[in-house]
DNA sequence: CGTATTTTTGACTATTTTCAAGGGATGTGG
DNA sequence: CCACATCCCTTGAAAATAGTCAAAAATACG
């Protein structure tokens, strides 16, 4: 969707640019100047509340796109997972460009609304999941997103990343997929490799 | 937003359509044929979980529309929580539109920007407040809201409502409301009025 | 006014969090 | 390439928060 802008006339080339693992990209606050896409690696879209705690909105992988603002701040802040290249279009470029083409107008609200879709799926899985539900639900999403449902994937992400985005502490992430490989679900390996053993099951743990 | 339609040629005036209280606009699968706009009264937008278990996305008041899919199907119920009037557009007269006239197609992606950003503070809420703090942010939204940020106001639904948009139990929401009451915070009077009665102490409490 | 529905309250239970400690992996500098 | 330090993950026990079940009280409705 970005990258239409290239062949258009008067509005600067995007950028790509390069992230090293734990790196940020723009914090909650900042002027949203930017509109990103993952080419490849991971990023994660945080927010810190007041106490401490914190909540990771989604985590976005190669050809998704994230930091489109309606007002002109960020209301996230975005870091790589992993090591990471992005592409970066000017917000007055991208607004300039659906202003002037109503396809690409079309392409960016259908993207804004499969996010929103994305979040409304989410909110149930916060709302109305248990651990394990939220757990087996994350894993699937997982397989689906960074390996095209191949059973084998390596997470990029750490525990306390997959806690703070189900609404759980590291420590219950930790059981239930201790619970899972226990139960010949899945089995982990190091460098965050999963392997899902048994989809059908994780797939009724689900709900 | 919807409004603009009126005066262009070609396409169908949108309708105006009064529903009784419980009453249902559309169901979660059907064909999504239609966007609203709400007038007067007010809507919910849930889902049922196979357990029976059920969630609710959004409350819709006067002015704020819901509706917008990004497939063909419906992914929510839509039922009136009181006497309400919607006005309905045809989504093939919207997605026209749009296509025509930037400025609407602009407007159009700036309201489900706000669903989006709207989304998000609430999976915040879901998975990183506790039922107090999610209870409090309730009240001071629905003040906002319903009454412009008055301190007295009715609710249009009721406890159950609340506890399955907030992912809580109906007996968690009396409960803490009977607390807030308690402790001077709040009224609560027949009818689904409240009084805040000390916002600072709920602004406090949300966090 | 009586009935049905909704809300509140109480006692008990379950799930998840918190606190604490130990074990593993990963990475760096010598 | 090893030793050390750091970070991350796992596990256990105790505590807390919210959920479940049950019944009474309040409210809404015909």
């Amino acid at each position: 969707m970005l990258a239409v802008s290239i062949s258009k006339s008067g509005i600067s080339v995007p950028r790509v640019r390069t992230l090293k693992k734990g790196e940020t990209l723009f914090e909650e606050g900042e002027a949203a100047a930017h509109v990103y896409q993952v080419v490849s690696g991971s990023v994660r879209t945080s927010k810190l509340l007041g106490d401490g705690r914190r909540h990771i909105d989604a985590f976005h992988l190669p050809g998704e796109s994230f930091g489109l603002e309606a007002g002109a701040k960020h209301r996230w802040t975005a870091e790589a997972l992993s090591p990471t290249g992005v592409i970066g279009m000017r917000r007055s470029d991208l607004e300039e460009l659906t202003a002037q083409d109503p396809a690409i107008a079309a392409a960016v609200l259908k993207t804004t609304m499969r996010s929103l879709q994305r979040a409304q799926d989410h909110m149930v899985l916060l709302g109305r999941r248990s651990a394990r539900e939220k757990m087996a639900a994350f894993l699937l999403d997982m397989a689906e997103r960074v390996a095209n449902g191949q059973r084998r994937f390596e997470l990029p992400m750490r525990r306390s990343d997959i806690a703070d985005h189900l609404g759980l502490t590291i420590e219950t992430v930790s059981r239930v997929l201790t619970q899972f490989v226990r139960n010949g679900l899945i089995h982990v390996a190091g460098g965050g490799w999963i392997n899902l053993r048994d989809v059908p099951a994780l797939r009724h743990v689900e709900g």
